[in-house]
DNA sequence: TTCCCCATGAGACTCATTCTCAACTTGGAG
DNA sequence: CTCCAAGTTGAGAATGAGTCTCATGGGGAA
C-alpha cells in the first residue's frame, strides 16, 4: 500500500534527502487529485492557471522523484508525450487505448501476469517491469 | 507469409504509386540483410558507411513506407529511440528487453495472445495491436 | 529522348524533455 | 532567532529524435 495521505511525501523527500517545498507539495497534489493519465505539460499548465508558481523544469523533476517512489506511475502511450498517473494505492494494472476516442481504460488480469512470468523464466529471466498496451477499437 | 524476397519491395512502391529508387532498395537491403533491433541513426550510418549516398530525411520516409507495408516492424522502447526489424515472415512475437545488458530476447505465446483479445472483449472491444515488453533481468 | 512529377538532400524546424546557472530557500547550527 | 552552507528553483538555452521545406535531381511513360 502506498500514498495515501499528503503525508507521504514528506517521508519520501527525507528518505531521499531531498527538502519538502511547496513546489513539489503542489506538483504531487495536482497528480493525485485527478484520477486522470496525464501529460507533464497539462499538469504545469494546471498549477500555473491556479496561479501556483512554479516552472516545467520542476514539474519535470518533481515527477521524477514521484515516479522513482511509486507515488506515480508513467506510461508512454507512443505519441510523443509521457502521461503520468497517481498510485494512490498499489493495484497495478495495464492499459487498453480506443484507437478511434484515445480513451484509455485500465484493466488487470491475474493470468496475464503469471504468464508474462512463466515466459521470462522459459528464458532465464524474471520480470522487473513490464509494459503492456492494448489498442483496441469498440465492437460495432 | 511476406517479404522473401528483395523483389517484393517493387510491388509494394508500385502498390503504393511511388517510385523505385536506388535509396529505397538500399534502405530496405540494409535493415532486411540484419536481424536485430536498430534505430534509424544506425541505419543510416551503416548506409552511409558503406559508401551509399542516401540522407537521414530518406531513411525516415522510407522506413514509414516499409512499415505501412508490413515489411518492418517499428518497436519503441522507450528510451527515446525507435528500433526496427524485418519482417522476413509473418511470425507475431514480443520482445523481453533484458535490463542488464540490453538484450532484445522475442518471444510469442498463443496463450497470451488469447487472452488479451478475451480482455479486450470483456470491455466491448477488439485488440487493433498491442505493445507488449517484459523489462527482465537474469536469474542469477 | 523528352518532360512531368515524384524523390532526394541539406539543413531548418518541432517539440518534449533535460540542462545550466544565477538567485532564492530551507533547515540545522550556533 | 539569525546565519549560512547546500539544496532548489526559474527562465531560457540546449538536446535529440524525428519531420518538414524547397531547390535540385532523376524515374519512367509515351
Amino acid at each position: 500500500m502506498v500514498a495515501q495521505t499528503p503525508e507521504i511525501l514528506t517521508g519520501i523527500l527525507h528518505k531521499e534527502g531531498l527538502r519538502y517545498t511547496a513546489q513539489r507539495e503542489a506538483v504531487w497534489d495536482e497528480i493525485r487529485q485527478s484520477q486522470e493519465h496525464r501529460d507533464a505539460e497539462d499538469i504545469y499548465l494546471s498549477l500555473r492557471t491556479k496561479g501556483i508558481r512554479v516552472s516545467r523544469a520542476t514539474v519535470y523533476r518533481t515527477i521524477d522523484v514521484l515516479v522513482k517512489n511509486k507515488l506515480v506511475r508513467k506510461m508512454d502511450v507512443g505519441d510523443g508525450r509521457c502521461r503520468y498517473e497517481p498510485r494512490l494505492d498499489d493495484n497495478h494494472h495495464d492499459h487498453m487505448i480506443c484507437t478511434e476516442t484515445g480513451d484509455i481504460i485500465e484493466f488487470f488480469n491475474e493470468e496475464l501476469e503469471l504468464l508474462q512470468e512463466k515466459i521470462a523464466r522459459k528464458h532465464g529471466y524474471t520480470v522487473v517491469r513490464h509494459v503492456h498496451q492494448l489498442f483496441v477499437k469498440p465492437i460495432k
